[in-house]
DNA sequence: GGAGATAGTGATTGGTCACTAACTTTGCTC
DNA sequence: GAGCAAAGTTAGTGACCAATCACTATCTCC
C-alpha cells in the first residue's frame, strides 16, 4: 500500500479513536492497531501525534460540509436549511463524526491555554468556512445560520451525554427527532423566519 | 484546615485544571499544586481522580444554575429568558465554567465507549434537572428552552475555538454579543415567540 | 502529659506513552 | 538478478502519572 493510501486509512482510524477517547486519551498504539500497522510506522507517515489529530479534525469538518452539501444540492433557503438539519440529525447515529468535533473544540482550548494556537487558527478558519458555506446555501441569513449551528451544537452535547432519542429532552426539536415525522423543518429555522 | 474545607478547594482547583486540560490531560499533581497540598493527600480526600472529576462536574452544573437563578430571580417568561441569556453571555469571560461543561460532555462519551456509564447517568440527571429548572423559570415552553440551550452550546463552542467577541461569527446573536447593546433579548428567544 | 484523632508529607512503584534508531522486507527497473 | 527505494518492523528510552505505604506534625480532651 502506498504511503498516501496508508495516510488515508490512518486519518479514518484516527477520527474514530480521537472521537471516542480524546487527544490525550488516545494512544498512537490504538490508532496503529486499528489501521493494522506497527505503531512506530505512524511517525513515518505523520510528523507526530498532533499532526494526526489535526488531519483527523480537518477531515471531520470537510466531511460535515460534504454531508450538508450532498443533502442540500439544488435546494436554497428554507428547503436547504431543512435538508441540512435533517442530514445532521442523521449523524446522531454516526456519533464519531459529532464527537470528533467536540474533541476538536476542547483540544483547541487546551492548546490555547498551553500557549500554542496553531491548531486553533486552523480550526477557526475551517469552521468559519463551513459557516459561510452553510450561510450561502441557506440564502445569506446570518441569524438563521447561527441558529442552525446552535441546534447542531446542542445535538452534539445531547449525543455526548447519551440521551436516547426517545428521551423527553429531544422534544424541543420540532417533532423530527423523536418520531421521525418529517414536516420539512428541523430545529426551529422554518418557524422562525415564517413568524 | 478541615478536610471538608480542603475538599472544597480541591473542587475549585479541579474545575480550572480539568476545564483547561481535560480529564486525561490533567495530572493529580497539577491539581494538588494549585490547591497547595501534596499530591498523595488528594487520595485521602477523594477516592480517586475520577471522583475529583465527578465532583468538579457536579459543581459546574450547580454553579450554572446558580448563575441563571441569580440573574432571573423574580422574573418570568421572556424576561427571565433574556436575563439568563445575558448572564450566560457574561460567562464568556469566565471560560473555565463553560469549558468544564464541554469536558464533561466528552468525558461522558468516553466513559460510555469504555463500557462504564456511571458518570453519564449522573450527568444526564443533573443536566435534565438544569433543563427543567430553566424551563420552569421561562414558563414551561419546551421549544424555547431547547433553543435557549442550543445557543448556550454554540457559545461554548465559539469560546472553545477562541473566536474573539468582535469576530463576525458572533453577529448572529442578536446585537448583544458584539457591542453590548442590550435590547432585552439574547439569542432569538424573544423574536421567535413574538413571531 | 499522654492517648487518640485529624491533617499532611516523602518516597516509591508499576504502568503507559510518544518518539527514535536500526534493521528487514517487498516490489520495481534495467 | 543486482541495485535501489519505498514500506514496514523490532527493540528500546526517557518522561510522566495514578495510586500506595509508611511516616510526621498538630490539636484536643481527660
Amino acid at each position: 500500500m502506498s504511503a498516501e493510501e496508508r495516510r488515508e486509512s490512518v486519518v479514518r482510524a484516527a477520527v474514530i479513536e480521537f472521537a471516542r477517547n480524546g487527544y490525550r486519551g488516545t494512544s498512537t498504539e490504538a490508532i496503529a492497531r486499528r489501521v493494522g500497522v506497527s505503531q512506530p510506522y505512524l511517525f513515518r507517515l505523520f510528523a507526530g501525534k498532533q499532526a494526526i489529530f489535526t488531519a483527523a479534525a480537518e477531515r471531520c469538518i470537510e466531511e460535515t460540509w460534504r454531508v450538508f452539501d450532498e443533502a442540500s444540492t439544488g435546494l436554497t433557503g428554507e428547503e436547504a436549511a431543512a435538508a441540512m438539519s435533517e442530514a445532521y440529525m442523521g449523524l446522531v447515529e454516526d456519533s464519531e463524526q459529532l464527537m470528533m468535533q467536540m474533541q476538536l473544540y476542547v483540544s483547541v482550548f487546551a492548546s490555547r491555554m498551553a500557549g500554542e494556537d496553531e491548531i486553533g487558527e486552523t480550526a477557526r478558519r475551517l469552521w468559519g468556512e463551513l459557516f459561510e458555506r452553510v450561510r450561502e446555501r441557506v440564502g445569506g441569513d446570518v441569524e438563521g445560520t447561527t441558529e442552525f449551528f446552535a441546534y447542531g451544537m446542542l445535538i452534539n452535547a445531547l449525543v455526548a451525554l447519551g440521551f436516547p432519542r426517545e428521551h423527553r429532552i429531544w422534544d424541543g426539536f420540532g417533532d423530527k427527532a423523536a418520531d421521525g415525522t418529517a414536516d420539512g423543518t428541523a430545529g426551529k429555522t422554518a418557524e422562525r423566519t415564517a413568524g
